[in-house]
DNA sequence: ACAATTAGTCAGAAAAACAAGACTACTCAG
DNA sequence: CTGAGTAGTCTTGTTTTTCTGACTAATTGT
């Protein structure tokens, strides 16, 4: 249970690993994003992998939870600026997978 | 089974997924890298996550196996060029952390 | 010749991640 | 007041990943 290991990015990667997360970040970039929606669109995605990705991303800093209350109440994940930073980063691994 | 998600990054995240492999690839940044004494320095490493590790990140074009024929036989994994151009992007995850 | 080191493989067990379904609780429309 | 939608939790079971220990096989040191 102890975690020092010497490797500042493994910390990131770890942030993003998981079946669902990457693809729950794509789309959190686009705008924000909804628990329903997200089970709704994601391909073979689970409520109880899907509530897991998203605390954890909210936990990582990188989503932040809404309360959206007027008309119909609802909650919305938006990139939080360290979010944001990373989509550079991505891009970048994209240009090169 | 089948693998169609349309999201690039996943692709890189998942060569870099595991336990081991980001400090594996850490530590080739800095020379070159050796079964047994990744297993000896990494701490809570076993000899099958290590070699799995090797292997995969050598079928995705991370690492190369060298047999180094003189003096005491061994074998050596070195950063491919492609291995060194994920660098850079690696570079920036640790500033951001 | 014998033991140690290097570099693994293999089978099985243990642990962690993921998935399915039932259930809760609140809101909103009719 | 009833039904549908949103946003989950909880329990259980399956699947995937990781770990352990035994084993192989070639080389090197004494």
């Amino acid at each position: 249970m102890e975690n020092e290991n010497g490797c500042p990015a493994q910390a990131l990667l770890k942030t993003l690993s998981g079946k669902f997360k990457p693809e729950i970040f794509r789309r959190a970039l686009q705008g924000p994003v909804r628990f329903s929606e997200l089970l709704r669109d994601i391909d073979g995605a689970n409520k109880q992998s899907v509530a897991v990705a998203l605390k954890e991303l909210e936990e990582q800093g990188l989503l932040h939870k809404d309360i959206i209350t007027p008309k119909p109440l609802h909650i919305e994940y938006t990139l939080t600026p360290k979010g944001q930073s990373l989509v550079a980063i991505f891009q970048q691994l994209e240009l090169l997978s």
